[in-house]
RNA sequence: GGGAGCAUAGCUCAGCUGGUUAGAGCACAUGCCUUACAAGCAUGGGGUCACAGGUUCAAGUCCUGUUGUUCCCACCA
């Protein structure tokens, strides 16, 4: 047996640990199909990214479940990876080049590309070791990164089934665009913040001469690309302008005015500036008046067009216009507003909306699907609240902009021919054009978004577009663990793209869990410097720590305040069980962990409890309430196990006889054992560690079967006897702390009782956990009653003679409050009872439950009466 | 403009489909180095469950409204 050290350090343990998983080899799933698989695909992390605290809470879940499925009998895959995270990656290492005074242009799309997968190549490991940290039981050996050749095939045979479906098209719209990124968005990426602006109100004279008309607009620079304005058809204001027009002032364009019911009456003066490139609606009634378009921003935010601000930037520009148009006379207004502006989603610039090029998914033949799935239950959102929020996305979805002005990322499939013009769009990269085999083709130079190949992540990483055994074996996968602010993003996407593909829903359970906020409820971020280094905590307390802290004391779905005190209370808990665990091997005698022929009391009494236990963790889990299932273990360990069953055992471990001796090992290791199991998925180094020092068969402990609910090692009765020597100990205790009496003054206890049996076994609990004296049972109070404290609880009646210590009057006095006391609550119970509608409305065991704690009260009442009677 | 979450002890939070006298950690008080653990043990103080109505035999839990707070969605210039 291996000496402990009486501190448990988990920096010893946990590298060794992991590293024995690995060796053996138990991570990995061999399919079998004996057995049922149960499949979670990690939300890959971002190939440059560092772990943070959110990774950690996303992975900790995945793991509990994936540990504790493996447990259970199941095929267990936890397929890991990571994402090449287009936008982000491309920043970074333009940062890089930044510094060196290049920027990718000046090293061209190949040479500049090398540079970024030589970045990765030095990167991307990073975030897999850390994972590794945590104790993530991946199944490395499948490890996907979604630029690799498998992921590239799937995103190739993706984007060519829906542009062959006719679900991908090209085509001018309006969309975001990032001047800073220097590319295209999906709303999606688009985050709107409020901010505080202005409301310029210009006045656009008539050409004729006959008078002008107002407009407002928060952007003023916008008004270069105006190519009408709008009022409402209906407005009695304005009907005899409609057909005139307005000269464009600064400009000096002749633009007209239409109506059109995207004015608003109501709103402002009632007309509207429409500017067909940079604006959504103003867009549409450009289509509907065959409006002009003049595009007058460039893809970098500066003025274009032909005008003397070109080149400018947008917000300078902006300056220089309102300057001029107060200068001529323009300028009628200006009125602070806020408003809401879109912005970047990763360098936070704002966007800009303009029409350009772009390529498409086509929503609403693909939502109908994603959304009968979820309607009819096949996808469930944990909590599910969380479906009503997907629901509301996917019913209102706008097609989806993919393509990207980036260079890394899956470039696009499609190549343009320079002598017909028409496109081809390949499986393979093709050689001639497809329609007039002309060989000058160029490939468009877009990449797609990051999210076209992440929403092919279940089945892309099993092999598809193969019909690969893994993929027949493994898919749809079980459950997809991530945070509620990537829904949209990801969850929406894989789930249409699921059942576009593969014809069937990726997953059958979304766990939705919230973010991880800094103690004031702050997002944790960089900027803001309030983000923890999990590393560091994990450094500090230990992974075990970390992960229990995490999955503790949070509700599903929502947010949770990161307090390192709580992790430091999680490490003292693991230390906790560490002593326990010690203080069990320095009892054992015995080699092999079985249970003994016949069971004490306090044996029953905790294997009953540990039993009821495996019982409700398996509930708790089966319904994903992972923190209800740790709190409930926790508890055990602590309170069952450690204060009370250990202090049980002393008797026999430290007594003279043998057989009892090693009966109480016995149970103390088998408990122990299957506590250890049970804690594992939870705190998986610790449990790990204290398991391979135990007397033990099999391998690993995450191999071990996780207990459940057993009929045969369930004593429900001899549970409750040992109750009643359990309480009486407490209420000594608790009397002896009140009169401040030393654990050192052990009187003689007297006990009368209604279960002698159960006291009469209970002697050596007694005289050890409420440290007294001699034990005697008797019928009734002896002696003189004026020394004698008595303790009363529902089925006992304990005195000490405490002479010196008692006051008469005061014990009389204490006596009486109490039963005043116990009075009250059995008359609410009697009231209750009485209460016809509860006896005939009530189910039987509430009502049963009701007069069986009226019953008991009525005990305790009659023994408390009984004692004053005796004092006097 | 819609929608959602949260409001429970000094602090941070649990409390699942309504059913004992509402729990934990931290903090606090008192006493203990009781041969596993002072990162510990024992005992204790502390809550009109935001407010107002309602449903029910029974409400922290369900319904309606109010207030405060956080967030998501939405093209009102």
């Amino acid at each position: 047996m291996k000496e402990l050290p009486k501190i448990y350090d988990p920096k010893q343990v946990e590298g060794r640990i992991y590293q024995y998983w690995m060796d053996g080899g138990w991570f990995h799933a061999v399919r079998d199909p004996e057995k049922k698989p149960f499949t979670i695909v990690i939300p890959p992390p971002n190939v440059t990214g560092q772990l943070h605290l959110g990774h950690a809470f996303d992975e900790t879940i995945q793991d509990v479940l994936t540990r504790w499925k493996r447990m259970s009998g199941y095929c267990t895959l936890w397929l890991p990876g990571v994402d090449h995270a287009g936008i982000a990656t491309q920043i970074k290492v333009e940062e890089v080049l930044r510094k060196e005074g290049l920027t990718r242009f000046d090293l061209g799309r190949d040479k500049f590309l090398e540079q970024v997968w030589d970045w990765k190549n030095q990167y991307g490991n990073r975030i897999v070791e850390q994972l590794k940290t945590l104790g993530s039981s991946c199944d490395w050996d499948r490890q996907r990164f979604t630029m690799d050749d498998v992921c590239a095939k799937a995103v190739r045979e993706a984007f060519c089934s829906l542009y062959e479906k006719g679900l991908i098209y090209k085509g001018k719209r309006i969309i975001n665009w990032c001047p800073h990124c220097t590319t295209a968005l999906s709303d999606a990426e688009v985050e709107y913040v409020e901010k505080q602006g202005f409301f310029w109100h210009i006045r656009y004279p008539l050409t004729d001469g006959s008078g002008s008309v107002e407009v407002a607009t928060t952007r003023p620079e916008t008004m270069l690309g105006d190519a009408a304005v709008a009022v409402n058809p209906e407005d009695e204001r304005y009907k005899h302008m409609i057909g005139k027009t307005v000269t464009l002032p600064l400009v000096g364009r002749e633009i007209p005015i239409v109506a059109d019911e995207h004015a608003d009456m109501e709103f402002g003066t009632g007309c509207v500036k429409i500017t067909p490139c940079h604006d959504p609606n103003d867009f549409e009634v450009g289509l509907r008046h065959d409006l002009p378009q003049y595009l007058m921003l460039d893809g970098e935010g500066r003025i274009t067009g032909g005008y003397k601000w070109d080149g400018m930037d947008r917000y300078e520009a902006r300056k220089a216009i309102v300057q001029e148009l107060e200068d001529q006379g323009y300028l009628v207004s200006i009125e602070p507003c806020t408003h809401n502006v879109g912005t970047c989603y990763r360098c936070h610039n704002d966007v800009e909306p303009l029409a350009s090029d772009q390529w498409f998914v086509k929503m609403a033949p693909l939502a109908k699907e994603a959304i009968r799935v979820v309607e009819d239950g096949e996808v469930r959102f944990v909590p599910d609240r969380f479906s009503k929020i997907y629901l509301n996305w996917m019913n209102g979805v706008r097609d989806w902009c993919i393509s990207r002005q980036l260079w890394w990322g899956h470039q696009i499939p499609v190549w343009y021919c320079d002598d017909c013009g028409e496109m081809t769009v390949s499986r393979q990269d093709p050689c001639e054009c497809a329609h007039c085999h002309s060989k000058r083709i160029r490939r468009d130079p877009d990449v797609l978004d990051t999210w076209f190949s992440s929403a092919l992540w279940p089945f892309s990483t099993l092999g598809w577009p193969e019909e690969t055994e893994d993929l027949k074996y493994f898919y749809p996968t079980d459950v997809l663990v991530t945070g509620y602010d990537i829904i949209f993003f990801w969850v929406a996407r894989m789930i249409f793209s699921g059942c576009e593909h593969m014809k069937k829903f990726p997953f059958h359970t979304v766990l939705i869990h919230g973010l991880i906020r800094d103690p004031q409820g702050k997002k944790m971020s960089k900027s803001a410097g309030n983000g923890v280094d999990p590393i560091e905590v994990i450094n500090t307390y230990g992974a075990d720590a970390l992960r229990f802290n995490i999955i503790t004391g949070n509700s599903p779905g929502n947010d949770m305040r990161y307090f390192p005190e709580r992790c430091e209370a999680m490490r003292n808990f693991s230390n906790k069980l560490w002593n326990a665990s010690r203080f069990v091997m320095m009892n054992l005698t015995i080699d092999r962990n079985e249970l003994p022929e016949t069971l004490e009391l306090e044996d029953k009494w905790i294997l009953s409890r540990l039993n009821d236990l495996a019982g409700e963790v398996g509930d708790n889990l089966d319904k994903y309430e992972l923190g209800i299932a740790a709190q409930k273990i926790y508890d055990f360990i602590w309170d069952s196990f450690c204060d009370w069953y250990i202090e049980l055992t002393k008797a026999r471990l430290t007594g003279e006889d043998e057989a009892a001796r090693i009966q109480a090992q016995k149970v103390l290791l088998y408990v122990l054992t299957e506590t250890l199991k049970l804690l594992h998925p939870f705190m998986p180094f610790i449990t790990e560690e204290i398991f391979q020092a135990l007397p033990h068969e099999g391998d690993a402990l995450m191999i071990q079967t996780y207990p459940t609910f057993r009929e045969d090692l369930s004593f429900p009765e001899e549970s409750t006897r040992l109750e009643k020597v359990l309480e009486a100990i407490s209420a000594i205790r608790s009397r002896r702390s009140e009169m401040n009496v030393p654990p050192s003054k052990r009187p003689h206890l007297f006990v009368s009782t209604t279960d002698p049996q159960a006291f009469e076994s209970g002697m050596g609990y007694l005289r050890r956990l409420a440290m007294v004296g001699d034990v005697t049972l008797v019928d009734e109070a002896p002696g003189d009653l004026d020394s004698l404290v008595s303790i009363v609880t529902e089925h006992s009646v304990c005195y000490l003679p405490m002479n010196e210590l008692v006051d008469v009057d005061k014990e009389r006095e204490r006596l009486r409050k109490e039963l005043e006391k116990n009075r009250g609550f059995l008359e609410n119970q009697r009231r209750k009872l009485a209460n016809e509608n509860f006896v005939s409305r009530a189910p039987e065991h509430v009502v049963n439950a009701e007069r069986e704690r009226a019953e008991k009260l009525e005990a305790l009442i009659a023994n408390l009466e009984e004692s004053l009677r005796k004092l006097g």
